[in-house]
DNA sequence: CGCATTGTTGACTGATATCAAGAGCTGTGG
DNA sequence: CCACAGCTCTTGATATCAGTCAACAATGCG
């Protein structure tokens, strides 16, 4: 069971947005500096554990997230029990849209990775975006990424055998794209993500490994061979 | 293959806001009479018959729509030629959502059954909405119902046996609620819905008739056994 | 009334789920 | 430092569900 963290736990301080590494990619990007003085206040930084739940599908609150390192999961629950992992969120991605909304959270939000991020009011977006018009483009823009990341998830991870599914979840996650390399989830994750079981998820990353597709550089870091994993995802 | 129907065939005339039936469910509900002033003309009304494509994915156009009545699938290609059926877009639902943002069209856009729907230019919700939050707040809102939308396709849809989907999916199509039916499309469409082939979705159809999980009422109506169905759907 | 399309069904095959056992790893406490 | 408990990962044997290929029935259209 994942362990959870309270937040207190989790608290680093207020964050410096004037300062933020990521500002360019972020929601704010488009601020002027002086609304820096009004949005600096209530925004706070938290770093999270691997397993730490950040909400739990239906609470509702006022708080929206950006991510600033490390990787989450949305999961959603089926009235059977069984779970899957509808989409990730990483570095740069806005998390709790539709808390804009007045809606309920509609996943659990599940750490994967050490992850810092930013939480901020919903009521800080709406006093920003209402008179700035960028800020709702800058918004909408999310909702069309997230939209499109989800028909992605249904065609590419969804659709096909357990190889061409774990081939493109594989190419999914390549970070840096000049040396092929990416980190993997456990076994477990990666069959949620991809609609097949736990063992189905093993045998095929271990079949991977043994035609070399992929090649493990460190115990996190995984070298991946493009263009044979390419024609396996495209049969 | 579906037979393309050209835009001036479809054209039904210029829009009448003012009376729209579906004025209250529609993105522009919220607007004073004196903005119908402007948004009138440019509003056009299409009437189109299954198998019309209403555009394709990576066309770039400058127009939106609303659905009056009707259905339409949003389909997406995967690179070995398959291909997923990844939304329905309904009575009241807002098309094209993408070109606001000034991206192509994420999808084919394919009429299911007639269809009667409105265009209008990108630019025009664009001059709207810059002074009228009300409008952004519903634009945000339509793109989080297509979000919920395709959650549920991945969780609902594209998990469990055959059975399961196909009882979820028909659970899904209930139109008049009072009465349990719906109507079915065809073997092929539902397959590419369930992440399964025709023959398995025919089979699973068939079979549901044969326990009485359905009741042909009219050709194009079924009656459901939602208790049965639901248990089937939850395991 | 044919012809084309869609739906149904059968036989067979193959991929994945399921159940089960063991291997490898990590952290804990004696 | 070692032993052990609790994980996750891997692998095997078997069962089952769905895919594939093929034939034919039903339906609709010209």
């Amino acid at each position: 069971m994942a362990k959870s963290v309270t937040l207190r736990e989790a608290w680093a301080g207020d964050a410096d947005c004037r300062t933020c590494a990521l500002r360019t990619s972020m929601l704010f990007a488009d601020l002027e500096a002086a609304d820096f003085e009004i949005i600096h206040e209530p925004i706070e930084q938290f770093n999270f554990k691997a397993g730490a739940v950040l909400y739990h599908s239906g609470d509702r609150d006022e708080y929206m997230f950006t991510v600033r390192s490390g990787a989450l999961k949305l999961v959603q629950y089926l009235a059977d029990g069984n779970l899957r992992i509808v989409r990730l969120v990483r570095s740069g991605d806005v998390l709790g849209l539709e808390a804009l909304l007045d809606e309920c959270y509609q996943h659990d939000a599940v750490v994967l990775q050490p992850t810092e991020l930013c939480r901020f009011p919903v009521q800080l977006v709406q006093t920003l975006a209402h008179d700035n018009s960028k800020l709702y483009r800058e918004l909408m823009t999310r909702w069309q990424r997230a939209l499109t990341e989800a028909d992605a998830w249904l065609t590419e991870l969804s659709t096909g055998s357990a190889r061409q599914r774990m081939a493109r979840l594989l190419l999914r996650l390549i970070q840096d794209s000049t040396r092929n390399t990416c980190q993997l989830f456990n076994r477990e994750d990666m069959g949620a993500m991809l609609g097949i079981t736990t063992e189905t998820a093993s045998r095929t990353v271990a079949s991977f490994k043994r035609e070399d597709l992929i090649i493990e550089i460190t115990p996190t870091e995984y070298l991946l061979d493009v263009l044979s994993l390419r024609r396996i995802a495209e049969d």
